[in-house]
DNA sequence: ATGCTATGTAAACAGTTGGCGACTTAGGCC
DNA sequence: GGCCTAAGTCGCCAACTGTTTACATAGCAT
């Protein structure tokens, strides 16, 4: 019995996916960016040109399966079938699958960085994080952490992850205290970084552990724990802690 | 200019891989389980036979590239010539490449599983964590918990990644009060879950995102924050928490 | 020695994968 | 209309991957 590449059909909280043989169903259609086929695009119609679109239709699949499945995992025949789209594009509008890989990558690393207010506090640092934890208003969840767990090899690539990750690390420190060449400070540096951990350990294990409770828990269900660590790892004690 | 799979050349802590042509380096000599190629093996001598070594060898080296690399991105080829064995072993020895990755997993899991107290306590399950998170009195990074985070996809190996997960989750919880079908107790089984996590975080964050102060800190560095996490996390705080 | 089996080797096979080049066509512009 | 370019399609390929098959041989019992 030879164990096939699962080609699965993901029926996400909110339909992260739809069925693995989308050919079928949408083609030739317009690709469209998200959910149900709409209705308007029959199955005898004419294919409308929309270079804009199909791009973001590419990059919202492309990065569903990145990060759910991880980079070599993926096939960019998956992600054309997903997006209903010609496979030719992606090489077109990304030259080649680590080029549409680091596109994701970008993309969620501009999301992530998005709010900056300025002074970060770490009960800032912190909300940020569980936004990025928990579910989107959309009922999607958020891929951008994940995406940032799942190398491709890609030196290029490579680079933006492991930046992206000091550069939070950093920010975090810093709020809780930490200046650069400053050993009496320097603790706090690790102290972020594993609190950078715990954000993504749960994020890995809420999608792919199975364990219940976690991967059902809700932004709110997931302040209270997620308060306590940040407090315990980052806040200064009362009595002082080496 | 194809982005062709990068041959790596892993040159671990302790040296964790060795150069990636290794068959010019090896064959036709007896496969060595660990560390640089036995004296006695001339590049003319006799290969030997030993199916319980070879064995080893193919498990050791799966161990390495599956946890470093993930399942996908390894290739048999690169496992068999890692391990100093002709490629056609692996499907004898363990049927398939999905063979090999769970009978690398069902080990991983006893070592895991191994030191079971009686009696758990949050204190003892930390120094359990601890002790994978950091490094082996042989100088290599322990692989099991990271191995637990290498999905194959095949079914039979995600059963048992999804059974530890959810036994190490309620030994945790267990240990800090947890009971079943205890309502009262019930918000421990997702700290507990939120417990896990941090350990898994850390270790893949030490192994994949270059942060120098996580990577190379010792379990000594790390037994401070991480009793912090998880007294924050399982101890009954003074003030009642819901 | 003779045979037998466990072990190891080499080559090939069938399927998949990423990428590319030649082609078609929609849609705007003159 | 005629033309042009961007957008999309189609078929192919060379490399790679997991697996199998046919073959070689070491070690051992007889």
């Amino acid at each position: 019995m030879i164990a096939r590449k699962s080609k699965h059909v993901y029926i996400g909280s909110a339909g992260l996916y739809r069925g693995g043989e989308r050919k079928d169903a949408m083609t030739p259609g317009m690709p469209t960016i998200d959910a149900a086929p709409s209705e308007s695009d029959a199955p005898g119609g004419v294919r409308q040109r929309d270079a804009a679109n199909t791009r973001q239709c590419l990059l919202q699949a492309a990065r569903r399966r990145f990060a759910h499945d991880g980079y070599a995992a993926t096939t960019v025949r998956d992600i054309a079938t997903d997006a209903g789209v010609n496979v030719a594009l992606i090489n077109r509008y990304f030259t080649s699958k680590e080029g549409l890989f680091e596109a994701c990558l970008t993309r969620a690393v501009e999301e992530l960085d998005r709010p900056i207010p300025e002074s970060d506090t770490v009960e800032l640092m912190l909300q940020t994080m569980l936004r990025h934890l928990a579910e989107l208003p959309s009922g999607e969840h958020p891929l951008g952490l994940l995406l940032l767990l799942r190398s491709s090899g890609d030196e290029s690539a490579e680079r933006i992850r492991r930046n992206t990750f000091r550069h939070f690390a950093e920010r975090l420190a810093a709020a809780a205290g930490w200046r650069p060449d400053d050993a009496e400070t320097e603790h706090l540096m690790l102290r972020a970084q594993i609190a950078l951990s715990v954000g993504f350990g749960i994020v890995l294990l809420r999608t792919t552990s199975g364990l219940e409770a976690l991967s059902s828990a809700s932004a709110g269900d997931l302040a209270g724990p997620l308060g306590d660590v940040f407090a315990a790892l980052l806040e200064p004690a009362p009595d002082a802690r080496p």
